[in-house]
DNA sequence: ACCCTTGGAATTGCATGCAATGTGAGAGAA
DNA sequence: TTCTCTCACATTGCATGCAATTCCAAGGGT
């Protein structure tokens, strides 16, 4: 999931630090556990446990977890601990809300500032997407075409030149990807979803944000109506 | 600047604990001189020292220091320690790109989802900062008014029924308003501004988000204009 | 004069021990 | 049976000590 970001000079205050510390290791080893499904929703993490598992002490262990409380990981409760955070229904509704505006605002930002070098990868990764969904669609294929859809989407906002606004996305669709897989694509929602990635790329090319901003609407208007007929049950319209 | 907020039945996954914790505490009191200015930017803040002048020990300082770095108050250098943030023209691009799009969305939403008693507080603090703009203006009425309108804006952003958007406002917004004073308006540009604000209510009352966020748009790039021509002789403009 | 190396001081990073707090089980009474 | 009180346990919160790393300045070499 690193998507080979290139010649990145922002001031990254996002993840504090992701060098060598054995908090920095701490950290990533829990948010992978969540993301595994090893530490499940509204259950207890506990520092002692942790520490035991990755052998180190517990001061780590409770400064990693204070982080991953800040960022939204997990919620903390005073003199209990943390738990991982509940994703429920209302969640999902305040997420999309947010991504139908931010999102589009990213590629909009992004007509105006593209420099040729971003918009190169980014047309190298529309190819190799839509060379994928041509051939047979297995496992392996879908979770590729998952990995290359969060780069393209990624590579997207950082070009909007908006360093609050990239790392406000990020916060925003993790959580909701914990399993974002395109097993529920037929090839007619495949093939639009790249059409749009594509007809994205030639708006921002032609200089027009307006148009860019109506196709990123329509691209996440149309995945979030192939989820909710899929999931049917439970009302997740409010 | 508590804004008195009603039944906030919330999940506050925000600032992790406002508690009688001493990491809370440190939490607060760094906050409050980094706002003060006792910390000036690219300053460090020290965790020995903090520890001594607050008399507890290192660990809840090491704490909250690694909070209000994961909020974006402070930024951290492995092994040297944490500093406050610089605030460049840059910075203040990004948070108002951010606040067009932001604030206009929460009250679309709010305009969808509002209920009678938020109105009725809203109304009461539109109508009091009226008062305020008719009388003298000296440092008190410019300062009461700067805290009335930081409630009615966060009230109203409450009001847009997403948690998320809430807090990413608010986390975007605190940065730009250590000092967001009044003393700039004139009569004319205070006028306006009340105007909008009663407008967005009655655009809201009447069930007409497209209305009520363009006011809001309106009102926002007007300020702007206030502070750009104001501060004039640095380019702030990119 | 300039650069590289090498100490030492300051600071963060981590481990461990103890205190404070919350939880849950079990005993006792209504 | 059910409610309440109590007490022991588990867990977090905080303090302190030591190790690791970085920065800066002084000294020696080129």
């Amino acid at each position: 999931m690193q998507c080979e970001r290139s010649a990145v000079t922002s001031t990254d205050h996002s993840t504090a630090t992701p060098g060598p510390t054995a908090t920095a290791q701490v950290h990533e080893a829990i948010k992978q556990r969540i993301l595994d499904g090893t530490y499940r929703p509204l259950q207890f993490v506990r520092e002692a446990a942790v520490a035991r598992e990755l052998a180190v002490s517990r001061t780590p262990v409770r400064e990693a977890l204070r982080e991953l409380v800040s960022e939204g990981w997990l919620e903390a409760i005073p003199h209990q601990g943390a738990r991982v955070s509940e994703w429920t229904a209302d969640d999902a509704r305040e997420v999309f809300e947010l991504r139908l505006v931010l999102e589009p605002m990213a590629v909009g930002l992004a007509a105006r500032r593209m420099d040729p070098a971003t918009m190169t990868q980014l047309k190298d990764l529309a190819t190799r997407m839509e060379a994928l969904t041509e051939g047979p669609l297995g496992g392996a294929e879908h979770s590729e075409l998952a990995s290359l859809n969060h780069c393209f989407h990624r590579l997207l906002i950082q070009a909007s030149g908006n360093q609050r606004l990239a790392q406000m996305l990020e916060s925003v669709v993790r959580t909701s990807i914990i399993r974002r897989n395109f097993a529920s694509y037929d090839r007619e929602a495949l093939h639009r979803s790249m059409q749009h990635h594509r007809e994205m790329l030639t708006a921002i090319a032609a200089d027009n944000a307006a148009w860019a901003e109506n196709v990123m609407r329509a691209h996440l208007l149309a995945a979030r109506e192939l989820h909710t007929t899929i999931v049917t049950s439970p009302d997740t319209a409010r």
